[in-house]
DNA sequence: GTCCAGGCCAGAC
DNA sequence: GTCTGGCCTGGA
């Protein structure tokens, strides 16, 4: 093995450079079903996060070139194989550390993750690396929790044009680095004081408008408080989540996996069954059970390797017919 | 036209 | 507590 890399972060002109970390590929990011607040455009993916709107990318040869023309310094990048994400327009170093360092887990190594969880099986080795580079995004808790009431029974396209549209009705506007305009993640307050008919209309939402206002009522009135939850053991957080409207034990999970950074919550989707029946259980169909067995083989890190196996299986179609 | 998409809710037992 | 049927919506 050759010596591990270095990673240097560092920002010019508002933009952020991340270089020599081989454990960041946007596209295993993005698209494994965590987050629904982006688009790719030629291998770039605008992303909106708390106030800010970026422009995520790994660069290729000829864009690390041309950055170093434009005044990098040359002696940041001194290997051909130096891998270099850019995230357009996040703004400063403080900036990363407020913010960017935490959202996306920059934190964790990767790499001894990834060696941990290989070690346990070959399926989730074969998941692991067919994945190298994803990384489980810290997200805002409330926008985790609208967001997966929105997926139940739903299509990532529809819930990302659904978040998109409900952002649009009554989130703030920001702007992108090019004065694009953009819309934060609405407040509970703004959600709730929503009409439900126009709700689902606008949105697409259908069925589930009627639960996300209510939900969002219960979490602006304090009936239900984020911030209790957040500091509760993780079956109590799981317990008290699901006295929200539409949201259910899965869901409640995927909020708790993305937006609390709870390692052991272990979403039950429908791939997931797939996956678990197929190479541990047979024929379970129920997820208490499922998720038990889960919890069994994989341990305190049940949930990220559940993320692996998801966008493993997921891509992969197993257990389709 | 039918089926499905990272489930939840209500009602029945 | 466990199981079953119904469900907005839009693309395949």
């Amino acid at each position: 093995m050759n010596k591990p890399m270095q990673r240097k972060v560092l920002s010019i002109n508002k933009d952020i450079y991340i270089i020599g970390e081989e454990d960041f590929d946007p596209k295993h990011i993005f698209e494994n079903g965590q987050a629904f607040r982006w688009e790719e455009n030629q291998g770039e993916y605008t992303v909106v996060a708390n106030k800010y709107v970026i422009g995520v990318k790994k660069l290729n040869l000829e864009e690390i070139q041309k950055a170093i023309k434009d005044g990098w310094p040359l002696d940041l990048w001194n290997h051909e194989d130096l891998p270099v994400v850019r995230l357009r327009g996040a703004g400063t170093m403080e900036d990363y550390d407020t913010f960017w360092r935490h959202y996306f887990d920059m934190d964790r190594d990767y790499q001894a993750l990834r060696k941990e969880l290989s070690d346990i099986d070959d399926y989730l080795k074969a998941s692991m690396d067919f994945a190298t580079g994803l990384r489980i995004l810290k997200q805002d808790f409330f926008e985790m929790i609208i967001s997966f009431i929105i997926s139940a029974n739903n299509n990532i396209t529809r819930i990302k044009k659904s978040v998109a549209k409900l952002s649009e009705m009554c989130g703030e506007k920001i702007y992108d680095a090019d004065s694009n305009v953009y819309y934060k993640f609405p407040t509970p307050e703004a959600i709730a004081e929503l009409d439900t008919e126009d709700l689902a209309r606008f949105t697409g939402v259908g069925y589930r408008a009627p639960y996300l206002i209510k939900t969002a009522q219960m979490i602006a009135n304090k009936e239900v408080d984020l911030d209790d939850i957040r500091q509760m053991h993780y079956e109590q957080a799981h317990r008290e989540l699901t006295l929200l409207s539409g949201v259910g034990p899965k869901v409640a999970d995927c909020i708790l996996l993305f937006g609390d950074s709870r390692d052991m919550a272990f979403p039950v989707d429908t791939w997931v069954i797939k996956v678990m029946n197929k190479y541990y259980l047979g024929e379970e169909k129920n997820n208490k059970k499922i998720k038990a067995e889960g919890l069994k083989r994989f341990g305190d890190k049940a949930g990220l390797a559940q993320q692996y196996l998801f966008y493993h299986a997921r891509i992969h179609k197993v257990g389709s017919r």
